[in-house]
DNA sequence: ATAGGGTTAG
């Protein structure tokens, strides 16, 4: 008979029933009491609410109440009336609290009680399982068994909603257990909590178990077991059951298909995305604006751009998350352009953009380069408040680092306050990425002196900016890093060392590490593809490329620009064409500009200058600077002028912003001694303002790496330098070397001499020389291309001191030793 | 329901 008062519901409606409910009325079988209940006499006392107190204003201005703050101000009311204590109070005060998110209140009220009726235990456990932590919901329930209050069902399931969205395994088990000795392991609604649990504890196999144990199910807990193998990335399981569940006689609901899309968007599987797409049409659900939200990203993800834009066009409620989704779909399909201008679109139509919307912006003006865009996207987030959304920030950060304003990057990072370490990585590698190599450093020493754990971006980011260093020591150290934080068997990583051991001249190195690899990208093939082909290793280049192509991993644009340009730099003209006839037949991949102006550097730098030029005659496209570019190194090397000046003509046309071309011209001039025409290219770029890139040599002595600009003498050893530069020129001399003083012009003979003497190689060699012990490799880094008569001079250095050389120039590797060099003097 | 930072080439 004591039963019915947990009938009582907390809301109003219900009193006004009072007195019937004092009459007796059958109990659910769940939730008796035992009659040795410790409430047992109290409480019938107590069910009857007099009317004065459910007639008092206050009763009726709580009633009305909507709000917290409505609340507050009631609250006083009650405690001055003397009602504090009035069940009918203390029951709408234990709920509402809870119900307006303030357990803790509604827990003060609770305390305050002294005959606590079990609907109150009932209520607060069930505001601290929604709105507090775990551990409040949990520590309360532990409370409610001390004081003897009987669960009923749904303290269970409240509860572990609650452990599941913590994934607490480990209490989740305990309290299943719980519920199983109260009697509700057959309800079909504890059940459902049980089955909800395991899934959110990723324990997919338990809650199938549980799932089939069931005597009874209904929609709910078929959607609980469908999204809990969706959400675990089982989508073709979830299909299964959607099937399965219509065999038994239960209809699916928009909710079944909603939570099975995102999951085969994951999968990026178009087949079965095409099949829900199917059942969602049969349903009747393709008008539903999340269902449609859901398969345009579905879509998306699947690279089914066309179909998700018709989808999306067909909505006529759309979304912020629908454009978000069909923007992500062109930004992930690398279609930067297209996104873009549907972001514009989204705004013209008075869509408020979201901090999604803005990422995937940034994104986008980042893959263009697009800077101007950029910086309208920028502006826009002050009008948005969403300035102070850290995600958005590092990709902010992202996108002036991409388009090469890393000065702006560095800016916000400093000023921003909440940095996570997904600003620091962003940093790093913008840094990185713009060549600020000691930047990308001290910022991760500056992470790591603020404690922020390291992860597979950070160590990507750092190994870029190795890789530009180039010096085997921090090469070997940051690998040692790598093994040690166990990221060696991360393929970005492992793709970045690769790289990074190529550029520092161990190519060997480089290979061990691919051949370790159990799982390669593309990346990873053209990492170490482009290796060998700078090390004028043609051979092993394209040996390995043909190993690629009976593999999995499809060759992409870059793997052909990698392997044409190492057939070019190995004279492999036939291999070469080969490769460019088939990267379209066979692969379907249109040629860019690059692979033109590799193919023109093939023909060229084997000399066939005839070939080249028809070549670019027949081009499809208009040629750009990079095509007459390689023809014009292609002449200076073969010493042609007509060409020469032709494809020179044809540059100075298209605006050249740097002046690398005028100087390759004059050098043709000067080796045909045309000083006329030679002084003039000169003058005109003198005039335009172009300005001579310097050239620069790097050597790295322990843990410094020193610079050298061509006849400087600003080094502290300078004067030793040129010293000793004066008796290794006799020494090589003596062995056979003749210095080439043909591109020289107007002085005389002793000052030629001393002018190629202090080219920036030269300088740095002799410096690595004078302070290494005899026999060490002395490693150097050139920022444009090495010259002929340094060239030269280093294959007797080599031969003389006995010592190898490794010179890294703008192209590639020469490896000198005992008077030759890898590259077989073609270059 | 949508999401931030990654490797190759130039």
């Amino acid at each position: 008979m004591s039963s019915k008062l947990l009938t009582i519901s907390p809301h109003f409606p219900v009193l006004n029933t009072a007195t019937t409910l004092s009459s007796s009325t059958p109990s659910k079988p769940e939730l008796s009491f035992p009659p040795h209940h410790r409430n047992f006499h109290s409480l019938s006392e107590r069910t009857h609410i007099p009317s004065h107190v459910y007639k008092h204003p206050t009763a009726i201005l709580l009633e009305l109440c909507t709000s917290m703050k409505e609340l507050h101000q009631i609250l006083p009311l009650i405690i001055k009336n003397g009602l504090y204590s009035e069940l009918l109070f203390q029951t709408k005060l234990v709920s509402l609290f809870c119900k307006y998110g303030s357990p803790s209140e509604s827990a003060r009220v609770f305390h305050s009680i002294e005959d606590k009726l079990d609907v109150f235990y009932h209520t607060l456990l069930k505001g601290y399982a929604k709105n507090s932590s775990l551990e409040d919901a949990f520590s309360f329930f532990v409370r409610m068994r001390y004081d003897d209050v009987r669960p009923v069902v749904y303290n269970f399931t409240y509860l572990m909603k609650a452990l599941g969205d913590n994934s607490d395994l480990k209490r989740g088990k305990e309290i299943h257990g719980q519920l199983i000795k109260h009697g509700f392991g057959s309800n079909l609604f504890a059940m459902t909590s049980v089955v909800n649990m395991y899934a959110k504890c990723r324990e997919i196999g338990e809650a199938y178990k549980m799932f089939d144990r069931m005597p009874e199910r209904d929609l709910v807990s078929w959607n609980t077991i469908i999204a809990g193998y969706a959400q675990n990335g089982y989508a073709m399981m979830a299909l299964d059951l959607v099937l399965r569940m219509q065999n038994e006689l239960q209809k699916p609901d928009s909710i079944t298909l909603v939570t099975v899309l995102p999951a085969v968007a994951d999968m990026m599987s178009l087949k079965i995305g095409k099949s829900v797409h199917g059942y969602v049409v049969r349903a009747g659900f393709d008008s539903l604006v999340n269902i449609s939200t859901a398969l345009v990203d579905m879509y998306s993800k699947c690279r089914s751009l066309g179909t998700a834009r018709l989808i999306f066009d067909r909505m006529d409620n759309k979304t912020v998350v629908s454009w978000n989704s069909m923007i992500d779909g062109y930004v992930q399909s690398e279609q930067p352009k297209e996104a873009m201008a549907i972001f514009r679109n989204m705004l013209d139509k008075g869509f408020e953009p979201t901090n999604v919307t803005i990422m995937e912006a940034l994104h986008a003006c980042a893959d263009l380069g697009d800077l101007e865009q950029g910086k309208f996207v920028h502006k826009l987030l002050d009008k948005l408040k969403l300035g102070y959304d850290v995600s958005v920030m590092n990709s902010l950060i992202s996108m002036y680092s991409k388009c090469k304003k890393v000065d702006i990057a560095a800016k916000l990072f400093e000023n921003l306050r909440d940095k996570t370490r997904v600003t620091w990585n962003a940093m790093i590698l913008g840094y990185a990425q713009n060549g600020c190599i000691n930047e990308a450093l001290s910022c991760f020493s500056e992470m790591q002196s603020q404690n922020i754990k390291l992860d597979s971006f950070t160590m990507v980011s750092v190994i870029t900016a190795l890789a530009e260093l180039s010096v085997t020591r921090q090469a070997k150290w940051i690998h040692g890093l790598v093994i040690r934080t166990c990221l060696d068997k991360n393929v970005f990583v492992m793709t970045a060392l690769v790289d990074m051991y190529a550029k520092c001249g161990a190519i060997h190195t480089a290979r061990q590490l691919f051949d370790m690899m159990d799982e390669r990208h593309v990346t990873t093939w053209n990492a170490m593809i482009d290796g060998y082909g700078t090390h004028g290793l043609g051979k092993a280049s394209v040996d390995l490329f043909n190993e690629m192509q009976k593999g999995t991993i499809k060759p992409n644009d870059i793997t052909f620009l990698c392997v044409i340009s190492a057939c070019s730099h190995s004279g492999l003209v036939k291999e070469g064409l080969q490769y460019f006839e088939s990267m379209k037949k066979d692969y379907g991949l249109d040629p860019a500009m690059d692979h033109y102006g590799a193919m023109v550097d093939l023909l060229g730098r084997a000399g066939k200058l005839n070939d080249a030029w028809d070549f670019i005659q027949k081009m499809p496209t208009e040629p750009g600077i990079s095509v007459f570019g390689a023809m014009l190194g292609a002449c200076r090397i073969h010493k042609n002028v007509e060409l020469g000046e032709k494809a020179a003509k044809k540059i100075f046309e298209l605006n050249p912003e740097e002046g690398g071309y005028h100087v390759l011209l004059s050098n043709i001039y000067a080796t045909a001694s045309m000083w006329d025409k030679m002084a003039k290219v000169r003058t005109v770029m003198e005039k335009k303002g172009l300005q001579k890139t310097p050239g620069c040599s790097l050597v790295d002595l322990r843990n410094e790496v020193h610079s050298f600009y061509s006849g400087s003498t600003s080094h502290p050893q300078s004067k030793q330098i040129y010293a000793f530069l004066q008796t290794l020129g006799d020494k090589i001399k003596a062995a056979g070397y003749v210095p080439d003083t043909n591109s020289i012009h107007d002085v005389e003979d002793d000052v030629k001499e001393q002018l190629l003497n202090s080219h920036s190689e030269k300088l740095a060699i002799a410096f690595g020389l004078l302070n290494t012990r005899p026999g060490t490799t002395i490693h150097i880094r050139k920022n444009l291309r090495v010259c002929g008569d340094c060239h030269n001079a280093t294959k007797y250095i080599s031969l003389v001191t006995g010592r190898e050389i490794i010179v890294r120039d703008m192209h590639r590797f020469h490896h000198f030793k005992n008077g030759t060099c890898s590259c077989g003097d073609y270059w």
